[in-house]
DNA sequence: TGGCGCAGATTGTTGAACAATCTGCGTCGA
DNA sequence: TCGACGCAGATTGTTCAACAATCTGCGCCA
């Protein structure tokens, strides 16, 4: 059983993701198709799946552009954040086995903390926090979270000092995860709230020095 | 200041909403296109971003068809329903503007039931759960809980039987909205739960019985 | 009856072409 | 000097025709 092909706006998304394009920067269609090798048209289609991502921005007759979240767009995102991890957490078992996941994750972050590997920090300390939607088992709540998860990604894209972003929340998901198994889910969520609210705020603090908007 | 024409994609979803498709029904480009008085490569842009909202589901080489939610599906868009329209209200303020607009849509719900005219009772319900997720003032959240609503949508219209599906629940609206401004977000949100259980429960009910999977 | 393979239909993708719209720049007039 | 105007080039929006890749249904054969 061969594993499907990637889209061409999974490639895409890699790429954005990855940081190989400035957040901000406007994707021109024939540069960028000439560029992947394929059509205008195929590069379209991709696109407007992006769109609705929320990775890239298209005004019509003006192009696409990957996005540049504002400070309102951080505010924004950390607000559903809130909402959805917490509730999902609040409901969530610790018995689920997809709690094992959560675990390997923090554990892979905890070991690139001690490498100095600040990217690795951050892709983990992301899959942590999509393992706890999964405890929800609702494609459509991962789906919606994953949304928020990448657009997310580019403000951090924004903010080059990955250590600062990364580092203190590794201690942070260990303690959300211990409340989970050792005090339970309201606890956890708890704990959640306050992780989320800290990392907003580091976010802001970080555009503010930045003066961006 | 024009409105922005409504994009080919706009027009699809209006018109699969408004069931003039049957759900599951496959698309075929060739044939659309013509009907539409379009080109199959505009077609199959405005086709990414409809299966991007759930409306219509891709597969590749076997080209879309109209979503048609499975029970699987309707019990997982209740699940996040209940995740996100319960957290908003639980966070919501009495005196937010938009109360007005829940009231708005509530009266006119209430109107078209006297009416007898269920389709207008249906579309004042959702308009009424809209304006709820508005009181959160994130568009995330918005877009999140739309896409759930178009989907769900679908499983309505395979369910032909408006009146057991919609009249009942204006009634429910009305008691959250008051539980909201006289007892506060904790007790709407309480009344709201036990209304999307209970839909979810009528939905269900009559999926079982259409002998659906 | 059940599996095989072919033919037709459909989707995926390309390239070129043109219309519609935007952007930047130079000119003109106050 | 400064702002409005308009033109020219660049970019996007859309179409069309063609072909490759893949799927589907049907008849054939064992």
């Amino acid at each position: 059983m061969l594993q499907p092909a990637p889209s061409l706006a999974d490639v895409l998304r890699e790429q954005i993701i990855a940081g190989d394009f400035e957040p901000g920067a406007r994707l021109s269609e024939a540069a960028l198709a000439a560029q992947l090798g394929v059509s205008r048209n195929t590069l379209r289609e991709a696109f407007r799946v992006l769109a609705q991502h929320g990775l890239v921005e298209h005004v019509p007759h003006r192009g696409v552009s990957v996005a540049s979240p504002s400070t309102a767009d951080v505010i924004d995102i950390y607000r559903a954040r809130r909402l959805i991890e917490c509730g999902v957490l609040r409901a969530a078992s610790p018995l689920h086995p997809g709690v094992a996941v959560m675990r390997l994750a923090l554990e892979r972050g905890e070991s690139a903390v001690e490498a100095g590997d600040w990217v690795t920090v951050g892709t983990a300390n992301m899959a942590f926090h999509r393992a706890l939607i999964a405890l929800s088992d609702s494609p459509r709540l991962e789906r919606s979270h994953g949304q928020l998860a990448a657009e997310l990604r580019l403000a951090f894209l924004a903010i080059d000092d990955p250590e600062s972003l990364h580092r203190p929340f590794v201690a942070r998901n260990r303690a959300v995860l211990e409340a989970l198994t050792g005090d339970g889910p309201e606890a956890a969520a708890d704990a959640l709230e306050r992780y989320l609210i800290d990392s907003e705020r580091l976010v802001l603090g970080a555009y503010s020095r930045m003066g961006r908007s």
